[in-house]
DNA sequence: CGCCACTATGACAACGTTGTCCGCGAATGG
DNA sequence: CCATTCGCGGACAACGTTGTCATAGTGGCG
């Protein structure tokens, strides 16, 4: 700016005014300015703007599990959008399902002083965000509520979810419904678990426990839990899958092999309807949960104070035919 | 940190003494220092840090076309962990193919003084960022070159790959074989489009006009040129899609269908080999691409003033059944 | 006992910008 | 023709930090 006024030949005073817009600066002056700021490229610094005018950094910072997710993705592009409306930047960290590494992101992003946080928690403990939330960030949870501070947090129905997809099974027949989900530890999974057991009990199917299997997923792992389940005397006619990575799991271990069980995922994904059978699903939609969260956060930062809510997002039952099958 | 300082009774450079880990500062006066931090929850701020510091933000700008595309996202992860490992934070937009949309993220960062851009062209024109490259701030282009600028770029092997495509099909002796690409504006979809018809000069089947679909996309319209090449006296024998979306499109419009023609499309999807036929594709990674760019800006970021690269990723042709038909 | 070396701390300027206030010159009215 | 006002431009401080340098206090040694 100092270069720009030296060659314009003003004071570095009146190429703020020029930048900014601000009346009472001579038309030829601002011709003047105008074209030293072209000629050096010049491009004012928004930080120490900020910095100056004590204004907000216009961005937002998003804690997720893992971009590369398309359920996480679709959420982030929700988010982009809404905050495209009101003026913001979005910076994204994945945590991997690390509660360390969602701290570390979520501090960095507390330094880098952004207007909100959105979080979706990968652990349990978020004191760490007192500070800050008593220092006016507001925070919204996303996905899971947080472990031990009272704030805004929209989730979808978990638990109505998974009692529809067992009630779903139970009307084609089905008695023996194994439920397939992610760690415990993970509210989702946990919830879903919860939903699972109470559909269960709810559609006179009643609860098995040796039909259960949480626990950290991989390709592997599913393919011999799954095995497992199949050996069984009795095995399950049905299956209800946690999360989309593990329904894609299960389909994969299931590909080419006979007597295939019934099958009611949590997640919707693309291509689940073109799929022999097309996948039943339980769906909820990514675009409205990153909309939802984002409205809240906006709201915060229009100066909305009432108490913290809780929002829970409806999830719909989709059949599509592996669901249905007879048992 | 004035606050801080006051409150623990020493003079603010103390406090800065402390939070940058200085040496010369009494131990038991830093403990005072850090428990006032606690106490207030003091969190010191980047910007004025690095305003001062002249130091970089520690961020970096990627502007790619849409962050809910499974390919996209696959990139971002990319770029994020590079980013992570050099203690870079990512600030994302998405352009949606919109040349303005692009130019207004890629000038936004540059006022927030990312450390560099790495940036999915929409336009042609990127005549805007030559000021900023000039300053210093490195660009890496990635998935399409640059319009009218020389700077690094990241490709994958479009022609090879349809030329591959193509081969593949004809191989199994086809002779009529359809092409639905992009909107030819897009550097992708256009090289895709001559990678399709040099493959099939070179095969011997011949480049046939007739059967080239070229446009923006959305589910309908692929339907109705499919309808309408099927309708041909001498309807395709096999298809070759342009892009991960038009792929899922096409099948879309094929489920159900009689007498399916041959199909390989461009780009990966997840569940491709649970399909049936499982679908042949020009498979490319998507976090290959991003961690190449991500290399290549930060080569740049440590000092490497080499004239501007190019680098061109290889595609394989992973065959899954939907490219093997006979014709 | 005096001086020096060293340690711990603080005062001050500066990063790039903008808000406040002041001054200068011209225009306008009496 | 002079006084008042208004339009335009500039000097200066401040945002929250950190780098530079100065200074007060302390202990050791001759």
């Amino acid at each position: 700016m100092n270069d720009v006024a030296r060659l314009a030949g003003v004071s570095i005073k009146t190429v703020s005014r020029v930048v900014n817009d601000e009346p009472g600066v001579h038309p030829a002056t601002a011709e003047r300015v105008l074209a030293a700021i072209d000629q050096l490229g010049f491009r004012r610094n928004l930080s120490a703007r900020n910095l100056r005018r004590g204004s907000s950094t216009g961005t937002i910072g998003f804690v997720l599990e893992d971009v590369a997710n398309p359920f996480y993705s679709g959420v982030t592009r929700a988010v982009e959008e809404i905050s495209r409306l009101r003026g913001r930047q979005v910076i994204t960290g994945s945590s991997d399902e690390d509660p360390a590494r969602e701290r570390e992101l979520a501090l960095e992003f507390c330094s880098r002083r952004v207007d909100g946080l959105l979080i979706v928690p990968a652990g349990l403990q978020h004191g760490y965000l007192v500070p800050e939330m008593r220092a006016g960030t507001p925070v919204v949870f996303l996905d899971r509520p947080a472990g031990d501070v009272v704030a805004d947090t929209v989730l979808v129905d978990n638990i109505g979810g998974t009692v529809e997809a067992v009630a779903h099974l139970a009307a084609h027949g089905h008695r023996r419904i194994a439920f397939l989900g992610d760690a415990p530890d993970i509210f989702t999974a946990n919830e879903r678990l919860r939903g699972y057991r109470e559909g269960c009990v709810r559609s006179g199917v009643g609860y098995q426990e040796d039909l259960v299997v949480m626990g950290p997923h991989d390709e592997r792992s599913i393919a011999a839990a799954l095995h497992r389940l199949r050996g069984f005397r009795e095995p399950p006619t049905a299956l209800v899958t946690g999360n989309n990575r593990i329904t894609v799991y299960v389909l994969r271990a299931l590909a080419g092999t006979v007597d295939r069980p019934a099958l009611v995922g949590f997640d919707d994904f693309e291509l689940a309807d073109l799929l022999s059978p097309p996948v039943t699903v339980i769906a909820h939609d990514a675009s409205a949960l990153g909309k939802a969260a984002g409205d809240l956060l906006f709201a915060r930062l229009d100066g909305d104070s009432s108490p913290p809510r809780r929002v829970v997002l409806p999830v719909r039952l989709v059949p599509r035919g592996s669901g249905e099958v007879r048992a």
